[in-house]
DNA sequence: TAGGCTAGATTGACTGGTCAATCAACCAGT
DNA sequence: ACTGGTTGATTGACCAGTCAATCTAGCCTA
C-alpha cells in the first residue's frame, strides 16, 4: 500500500512524535506507570531514539511542561499592559487556561497532575516558573486594590494561590470525571470561580 | 482485674513506631523516594517487620491516611448538627484542617501531597473519602442557600471543590515555605481564606 | 520451681522482576 | 565514505516483598 498521507517536510519530526506520545502517555497511565518504551512504542519509534532527542524521561516531561507553561506565562504578560479592568484580567486568565484544557486534554492533564500539583517531584523543579504566574494574579490584585476597586485587607499573594488553587481543583474534578465537561460546563465553571473570587475581594462601601 | 491493656505498656509498640517513622521519612524523602529499609531504619527496626504489621508499603500509606481523615470526616459530620452559621461553620473546617497541620504538620504535608493533590496515584485510590470532604462543605454552602445568606447561583458541589482547592494551596504554601509559617500567619490565612470565598457567597441586596 | 511447649514477634539475607540508560551496529542521504 | 538519524538487545542498579531462622514471653505440667 501506498503511504496514506506523505509528510509535508522532508524529515518526519521524530522529536515532536516523541512528545506527542509522551503526552498521550502520560496522560493515560500517569508518568511513573508510563515506561520509556511506552513512549517509543506510542511513537512508533525504537526505543533508543528517545535518548537520542531528550537525555532522559525526566526532560521530555520538562520540555512538555515547559513548552506549555511559556505559552501561559507570556500570555498572562501581556495581559498585564491591557487596559481591560482586573475583574476581566482574572477572567482572560481563567479562560486562558480552559481553553488550553479544552484544545488540549491530555496534555493540561499531564501538566496540572504531575507537575503543578505534583509539588514534590517536577512541581519542586518548576516552582520558579509556577510562582511566576501566581505572580501574575497577584499583580492583577495589586492594580485592583490600587484602583479601589479590590479590597485592601487581602495579601495578593496569597490570593494568587488560592486563585490557582481553586482552578486546579476545578480542572482535577473534569479530569477524573467528577464533573461534566460540556461547553457550557466550562464556560459556566469560569464565570462561577471568577465570580466568586472577584465578589469575595470586592470592596464593600 | 481488668488492666489496661495487657502488654502494651511493657512492649514498645512497634507497629506504632513504624507508623510515625513512615511520617517523618514519607514528609522528608516523599513517597516513591521513600525504600521500605528507610521506614524500618527510622524506627529502629528490622527490615521485615515492617511486612508483619502491613501488607505493603502502600497499606502503610493508607493506614496514615485513613486515621487522619476520618478524624477530619467526623469533625465536618458533628459540625452539620450544630447550630453555628453557614460561615461560621466554613470556617470550622478551615480551622480544623489548620489545625492538624499545626499539630502534626509531617503528617498533614503526606496527606496532602501524596494523597490529596496526588490524583493520580492514592487520590485516586481515596476519592471516595475525599469527595466526602468536599460534600461537607457543598452540605453547608446548600443550607446557607436555604437561609438566603449565599448566593443562588453557584453550584455547591463546585464550591466544595474550589474551597478545598483553595485551603490546600495554601497548605502547600506552607509546606514549601513560600510562605511565612507563624502562629499569627496561620490565623491570618484562615480568615482570609474564610473572609474571601464567604464574601464571594454573600447574597446582594 | 524447673523445664518444656507454643504463638507471636523479630531479624536480615535473598530473590525476582522491573526499567532507565547505554552502546555498538546499521542505515540513508549526500 | 562520511555524517547523523535510527535501531533494539544488553547492562546494571534498584528495591518491594519473601522466608526461614531466631528470639521472647506467657503458660502448662510434674
Amino acid at each position: 500500500m501506498a503511504e496514506i498521507s506523505p509528510q509535508q517536510s522532508a524529515v518526519v519530526d521524530k522529536r515532536r512524535a516523541i512528545l506527542d506520545a509522551a503526552v498521550s502517555v502520560f496522560a493515560r497511565q500517569g508518568y511513573h506507570a508510563t515506561r520509556v518504551s511506552d513512549i517509543a512504542d506510542e511513537a512508533g519509534v525504537a526505543y533508543g531514539l528517545v535518548y537520542h532527542y531528550f537525555r532522559s524521561k525526566e526532560a521530555v516531561m520538562n520540555e512538555l511542561f515547559t513548552e506549555r507553561w511559556s505559552l501561559l506565562l507570556a500570555a498572562g504578560d501581556q495581559l498585564m499592559d491591557g487596559e481591560q479592568s482586573p475583574q476581566d484580567k482574572l477572567d482572560s486568565i481563567a479562560r486562558f487556561i480552559i481553553d488550553s484544557y479544552r484544545h488540549d486534554p491530555d496534555l493540561m492533564k499531564v501538566i496540572i497532575i504531575e507537575v503543578t500539583r505534583a509539588a514534590n517531584s517536577f512541581g519542586r523543579t518548576h516552582l520558579p516558573e509556577i510562582r511566576e504566574a501566581y505572580d501574575q494574579v497577584a499583580r492583577i490584585v495589586i492594580e485592583g486594590q490600587q484602583k479601589g476597586v479590590f479590597r485592601q485587607d487581602v495579601d495578593p499573594d496569597f490570593v494568587g494561590m488560592a486563585y490557582y488553587g481553586a482552578i486546579e481543583a476545578m480542572l482535577s474534578g473534569w479530569v477524573f470525571e467528577l464533573m461534566p465537561s460540556t461547553a457550557e460546563e466550562f464556560a459556566g465553571a469560569r464565570e462561577m470561580v471568577v465570580g466568586l473570587i472577584c465578589q469575595g475581594l470586592e470592596r464593600r462601601a
